[in-house]
Order: C-alpha cells, then structure tokens, then sequence
DNA sequence: TGTACATCAGTGAACGCGCGTTCACTGATGTAC
DNA sequence: TGTACATCAGTGAACGCGCGTTCACTGATGTAC
C-alpha cells in the first residue's frame, strides 16, 4: 500500500477536473438549462457550496468548460499543420481528427456542437483558442490554389464535417463516424480541385 | 372608414400569430432560457396568463414554433422537387432556398438553426414536415448516381449549406448569403460527380 | 328583434417552486520561527 | 520538533428572486328560440 494517502477531497485542483468532467457529461447529456448545481454536486459527490470554490457561477463554468475544451482542439488543429504542409494531408488529418474526437469523446463533441451558439461569440479569434481559425490558419498557406473564398471554404468543408457528425448524433447516420472518414475526406478534397472540373 | 371595426385584440387566430411572431422573434435574440413568458407577453402586448389561452406552456410554445416552421420549410423542399426533375437543377434551387431563407427571415433560420437540437428528437421522420427527411426524398431519384451513401450525401450538402450560414449568423462570412449561393452550389454539384475525378 | 345562455379571449394578481447563490463555520494542510 | 497562524477546500443550511403557471373574474361575441 505505498503511495500518498487518499486526501479525501482536499485535492482543489483535482476536484475541479472532477466538476468539469460531471458538467461535461451532464450538460452534453440533458443540456445546460436543464442541468441544475445541485445535480453536478450530486454527481461530484460534493455539496453545491464547493463548486463555487472553482467557479464564480454555473454559466462561468459552462464557458470555461467550452472555451479550455475549445482551445484543445484549435492546438490539435495546429498540430496538424506542423505535421503536414501540403493541403489534402492536411485536411484528410482533419477530418480524421474530427472523427476520432466525435467517436472516442462523444459527450466533449456533442457539448462543443450544441452549445456552441451559445459561447462562440466570446471566443476570440485567434487560432491558439479558436478551431475556426485555426482552420483558416490550415488553409491559409494554400488560400490561392482554392476555388473558393478562403472563409467560404473554411465553412464549406467544416460543414462537410460538421453536419455527417450532427446526423450522427441523431441517428440518421450509422457506426462510428470514423468509417464515413474516407467519403468525407474525398468531399473535402473535391472541394480543392481546380475550378472548371464541375462544368465538364 | 369601411372593413369591420378593430376588434381590439379579440381575434383568437391573429393574436396566437403575434405571439408566434414576438416569440420567434425573442426566442433567436435572446434564447428560449433568456427569455421569459412575461417577455413575451409584454411584446404582443398581452397579459401573460393569454398566452396560455393559445399555448399549453411555455415549452409547447417553442416546440410548436420549431415543428411547424421546420414543416414549412420541408414543404418548401418538396415543391423543389415537383418543379425540378433532375439532380443538379433541385441541388441548386435546394441551395437558392436556403439561401434565401436565412436571407429574408433571420430570425427563423437563427431560431431553427440554434435551437434544432432541442426538438429534432420530435420531429417524425416524414419528407412533409421534415426537412431533412425532404432532402433526403430531393436525392433518392438519384441515389444511385451518387458517388456517397445517401445519408452521408444528404448530410454533407446540408453541411455545405448550412456551415456558411452559421458564418454568416457569426460575422466570418459578410453580406447577404445570396452572394455566395453560386460558389455553394458548385460546392454541391461538386459531391456529386462520379468518383475517380478526385483522383485525377 | 329581443332575451338567455354558452363560449371565447383576455385581465391581473397571486402562487409556489426550483433554482443559483451565499455564508458562517469546520477541519485539514502549509508555513514561519 | 513544537507552536501559532494563515490559507484552503469543503459543508450544509438557508435565502430570496425570477420564473412558469394558475385562477377567479370580466366583457365581448356567437347562437337558439
């Protein structure tokens, strides 16, 4: 039995990450609304007077929650254009990251998805915290070569992305969303050729 | 001075349509949790406890407004395809459509769009009253032409058209959404041209 | 046409409940000397 | 090492406010005879 001894809920910081994960879970599950205080506390194992050791109010934590999960994924983005510098690895790896993160954290994807309308406009634009501009940054090395307006293109085939995933969580579409990657990531690609192909 | 008089506020069918109006209105400025049933009594200029002459509650309020606006637009969709008969003709004007309709009545798409994963979960899988299920009905002539599986078809032309929409809502995309309707519906038709042609 | 009644749309005041939040307090941990 | 103090994480009970909803009531409109 070596080890530090179970400092029973003494841990601040790792009692934060166990709110944030309920939150998380519950908020993605019934939405934020209809999530109370009391029900996080209950599912911490915690009285609701704790959570405000961490958080000044429940809507801090719900914009906490989307803008740190937020920023994660616009560093994973960067990471991507660190490991691949031309355009279709790039954007087959993004689609792939989206996939991966829908199918291996579906309550983080699901949260991130429905309460975005709510938080997005307090996010700043910059592609350290932001995924949308960490996708134009993706996209802007090869702006000139697209068909499309550099922003256009950005919402097009994040919505090529996007939607498949939505469809996903309602049931209209099957399996893990991994194994729509290929079909996805040939759209996406369809997206880049150069112009005139269509009219063919 | 001929016509009836004003009958002042005594018109069933016209007050439940100002309460729809003032609600769709202040439900996608504010939210539905923003606002509240006094809101909206004080904006049709009505007492509250007349809003329950018209609606049960304040959530069947929202639902109605949701089902029966979704209803319309799937309609909406299902004239495309009695006046267009081929694939790339019904895309295009699938795509002129939304476009439009974000267009002229922000705030229904605002309203449709932000709060759509409150309620598509009660929307019965039927072309008449769901838009989705309409799009899907658009493709199924064709479903053996496209080079995808037709949900994820019918999930990424939505995406396509849907995204910029959202850029547009956020400020990422300028002007009418109009504008920008060609290059979505090249987009579009992109998706679905035989495979192969990516690979060239 | 007049009368009696039913129905309908709306009022405005009140209710009460659930919710987010506060707060005095406890006890553990960290720190200075 | 022991002592005194500060800080920190957590308790649990209470608060009070805003909210959705209710309800007795009013007066207008529709209908039967």
């Amino acid at each position: 039995m070596a080890g530090a001894p179970e400092r029973r809920g003494r841990d601040g910081a790792r009692t934060r990450l166990r709110i944030e994960e309920a939150a998380l879970r519950l908020f993605a599950a019934r939405g934020v609304a209809g999530t109370s205080v009391r029900d996080i506390a209950e599912a911490v194992g915690v009285s609701e007077g704790a959570l405000y050791r961490h958080f000044a109010s429940k809507e801090e934590l719900a914009r906490a929650l989307f803008l740190d999960r937020y920023a994660v994924l616009a560093q994973s983005i960067r990471e991507i254009g660190q490991i691949h510098r031309d355009l279709p690895s790039r954007l087959a790896a993004m689609v792939r990251l989206g996939c991966t993160l829908f199918d291996e954290e579906p309550a983080l994807f699901a949260y991130l998805l429905i309460n975005q309308h709510d938080h997005l406009s307090h996010v700043p634009d910059d592609p350290a915290c932001n995924a949308v501009a960490a996708l134009a940054e993706l996209l802007s090395d090869s702006a000139a070569d697209l068909p499309q307006p550099p922003a256009l293109a950005a919402a097009m085939m994040l919505g090529l992305l996007v939607q498949p995933a939505a469809f996903a969580l309602y049931g209209r579409l099957e399996g893990p969303l991994s194994r729509h990657a290929p079909v996805i990531t040939e759209g996406v690609l369809r997206l880049c050729m150069p112009t005139g192909i269509a009219e063919r």
